[in-house]
DNA sequence: TTGTAGGCGTTATCAA
DNA sequence: TTGATAACGCCTACAA
């Protein structure tokens, strides 16, 4: 072993092969890529050597500056991936642009969008760019973004120059929720809401909050909810999660019955599992004493959530449509955003208030 | 607008903006890389121009060609994205991974190991693989990935020539399961089994199953468990989520009291999760009339299964561990792998059978 | 502090 | 069907 400690063993080149082989690297190259006319008896000669080289392949480093496409979309989380993947229709999402990019040959890059660093969002080999946005405080990662050049597409974002965003209807969604609760006849109705910003402060919905607020979709909810419930207030919760929607939701219940909402409006469906918990604890039934409505319809895996009025979003079809738009833009081709709408999905978990 | 239907505005390149502002490439590379002595004046110069002709940085494909490192670090993970990230414990490792590769400036690529497609593999720009294993199977992408010499680790696989494993006391760690049942008097035991294979077949847990059995988690779990109880049977599920808990659950339930198991042994809390919705409803208590057990000890979101006796696995740590054998492989150092020990939480699902 | 030269490993183009 | 040539865009000795 005359090689320096830790020094793994030198690949052998495509040129090297070619040069064993006796052949020109550019028929070398051919034998291995199949885009061009070869003997099968160069091919096979050429694939001998390289075996007998132990030579792997073209370097993708190498292949992918020559084309010019490295074959990787990049996903911007703005959370570590446990938040981030704890909510599964963020999986979801995820499944449906690997669904479409990935028999195009493309792998998705989780990137995490922390605090001002942009620096890894520029030096990532990346084609394109998925932001998983929902927040407005984007908007500075994406302005030094924007300058790669390269295709940029949001899902739930505030519109942003330069990007192509793939939504949802969220004002009109929440306002089918709260009227069927205000059909009921709910009159006293809380909102158990998902972060509002960067900080995840938590406390009561207020004007202050609301209005520093930078996640998208818990203001868009919020507005559709307020279109007829115009005073609706509520609590804001860290993010998507069961335990949060507990906390919120024992906050919310866990006072006197004068006092208490007859029903909840849950800005996801993990956090209406969670407040259904709460009151399963406070020994108040569902919907009983209590209606709760949840936000995106997605399998929980929780039984008991199992049959929660909500409104379901097509979150795989959200990430499919995210992934077309990257392919199209990726060939050039024009691509527009688009607007799902979800679609209102009575469950069990409401009915009018006791009298 | 003369350019080509379709053509993104070709972007400049650095010896343009070096040519622009009047210094040459190494300067300017230096002036954007900071790698170097250039006077300030230089340096904002070259930023100016580059600002003005709308260059974006150097581009990271030339980057990593030129460096020989992409930056890129490969999860490979059997499945698909939404089936791998329903089970906590892998997210919790692939955070862990994150954690320590992302500060060295490493991003994770996610890579999906579908029957015998290797190219994706093979093409992806990575400085190194992490096999989310688990199934013997991947021999045969590993032996094909391996002739490109790049660091290749492994979490909880078989053993395999050229790969390190960050492995798991399974068969410990069952051992200590089966034994607190075995102590509390449990004659009558069944396993809840993860899937053993590729094809994610269900149905008892037969000499045929385990013979031909791949998921290595899997088959350890249940040889730890047959320690004790060496006859234990029960049922093979398609994978760790609740609802394939709760289907097996049912079904090995829903008997005569006389043959109902007083405890069971479920291979992940997911399906411990499902299995006590099971024993619920079908008006069974836990540990009353049944006795329940998991693996994993993940911080499950589902209240009752919070208390669930079962033994953690220190999952973020073994992605930790897994990173930092990256690195130091990615360093040319030596590395080598660990094996971790599960650490037994009794809960309060398990208790002495009726007498 | 700045510039020159050379190459990282491929592949596209063209001619033979 | 094969080969020569020239980039792809950048970085790093080394020299000035």
């Amino acid at each position: 072993m005359s090689r320096a400690e830790g020094d793994v063993a030198a690949r052998p080149t495509l040129a090297a092969v070619a040069r064993a082989a006796g052949v020109s690297a550019s028929t070398a190259s051919l034998a291995f890529s199949g885009a061009g006319p070869v003997s099968d008896e160069t091919r096979s000669r050429v694939l001998a050597v390289a075996a007998d080289l132990g030579y792997g392949g073209p370097d993708p480093r190498a292949r992918s500056l020559r084309r010019g496409r490295s074959g990787i979309v990049g996903a911007v989380l703005e959370d570590t991936l446990s938040n981030a993947f704890r909510d599964p229709i963020n999986v979801a999402m995820l499944d449906g642009i690997a669904d479409v990019t990935g028999p195009a040959d493309n792998s998705l890059l989780l990137l995490t969008e922390t605090e001002g660093e942009h620096t890894r969002l520029l030096d990532a080999p990346v084609d394109a760019l998925v932001l998983f946005g929902c927040s407005t405080r984007l908007d500075a990662s994406v302005s030094t973004v924007r300058r790669r050049g390269i295709p940029l597409v949001s899902i739930e974002a505030p519109p942003m120059e330069g990007v192509l965003d793939i939504g949802e209807d969220n004002v009109g969604a929440s306002r089918l929720l709260a009227q069927h609760l205000h059909d009921l006849g709910h009159r006293r109705v809380a909102v158990v809401a998902l972060e509002l910003g960067p900080g995840r402060e938590t406390g009561g919905i207020t004007d202050a909050r609301v209005a520093a607020g930078t996640t998208w979709p818990a203001l868009e909810r919020l507005r559709g909810t307020r279109l007829v419930y115009p005073d609706a207030g509520g609590l804001v919760t860290r993010g998507s999660w069961t335990s949060e929607g507990h906390r919120a939701g024992t906050q919310l219940l866990d006072v006197p019955a004068s006092e208490r909402p007859t029903a909840i409006i849950a800005q996801s469906d993990l956090l209406a599992s969670g407040v259904i918990a709460a009151a399963a604890d406070l020994g108040l039934s569902v919907p009983g004493d209590l209606s709760v409505v949840g936000y995106d319809g997605v399998r929980l895996d929780d039984p008991r959530a199992a049959d929660l009025t909500t409104v379901v979003q097509p979150a795989v079809e959200k990430g499919r449509a995210a992934g077309r738009a990257v392919l199209a833009l990726l060939a050039g081709e024009a691509a527009t955003g688009t607007i799902f709408t979800s679609v209102f999905r009575p469950g069990s978990t409401t009915a009018p208030p006791r009298a």
